[in-house]
DNA sequence: GACATCTCAGACGAACTGTCTGACAATCAT
DNA sequence: ATGATTGTCAGACAGTTCGTCTGAGATGTC
């Protein structure tokens, strides 16, 4: 399994937002993207930043032609994981919960952001919980 | 309003906690605490600690006879809102709505970890936003 | 006065971040 | 083949943060 452990910086996350939008990705195209009229330093930055990030497990790299492309591996979505995860092992000895109660309360002030996703995940959260009970697990 | 740009650190949330469970504290009380048989270099790192926490308006102070006493002036859940809030702001531009999306994902493996209190307060929220609509907000 | 206890300012090394330099390899036009 | 261009890689760098510690001084008790 990849290691989670370490977290993802500023601008190693620049870096990872723009290999989200363009998937595979040459350290070129990425300096273009980021530093516009970047000169031959900013190239190594974004390659320093690439490296990092291969050596957290984050990116995935591949030759074409001479140049190297790379791709992230991981997608936004266990970035927020992870990060939830961390600040829950921190604050709440590993247990989400109090972060869904925090989270939960925050939406009712501004409930105008949920979509209406969202509120369907939720309202399938709430009537597993009412038919299953508090102590039951599926099978 | 507290200014909440700044992080907790480690060591910092490690003298937080104990002040959680003290309330007000001296120097003294929290060391023997933290470091026990602690000598004068542990008391002095607690001391730097709570500076810091001061100067991120974390902590409160008044004296008690010669010795200044702490309290936490932010409370567990103000942290965690914290946290949320940057975690949104780095990955999410803000919206707090994806955090709530994986974090209900995330329950829904784990659900027999909600509390009742905690499906109550969701059970509310989809609720109110069936009877008021995506759009709509109350006065 | 001697002593213990506390306060405060500042230093320290280690680690991390973002940036940059320089040596080297590969490709291509002339 | 030679030189220019473009890429790779290793490493240095200054700035910042973090946890720890030292030392000078204030304040209290005996």
């Amino acid at each position: 399994m990849r290691n989670m452990n370490h977290d993802v910086t500023e601008a190693e996350l620049t870096v990872l937002k723009a290999l989200w939008e363009r998937g595979w990705a040459k350290i070129r195209e990425l300096t273009d993207d980021l530093y516009p009229n970047g000169g031959t330093s900013h190239y190594a930055t974004v390659q320093k930043l690439l490296d990092r990030l291969a050596g957290k497990g984050y990116v995935e790299q591949r030759k074409e032609g001479r140049a190297n492309a790379f791709r992230a591996t991981v997608a936004r979505d266990e970035l927020i994981s992870h990060r939830l995860q961390a600040t829950a092992d921190s604050l709440c000895e590993g247990s989400l919960t109090p972060l869904l109660s925090q989270l939960v309360g925050s939406a009712q002030v501004g409930s105008a952001q949920l979509s209406s996703d969202d509120v369907s995940a939720l309202r399938e959260l709430v009537n597993r919980w009412d038919a299953d009970g508090p102590d039951e697990e599926e099978g």
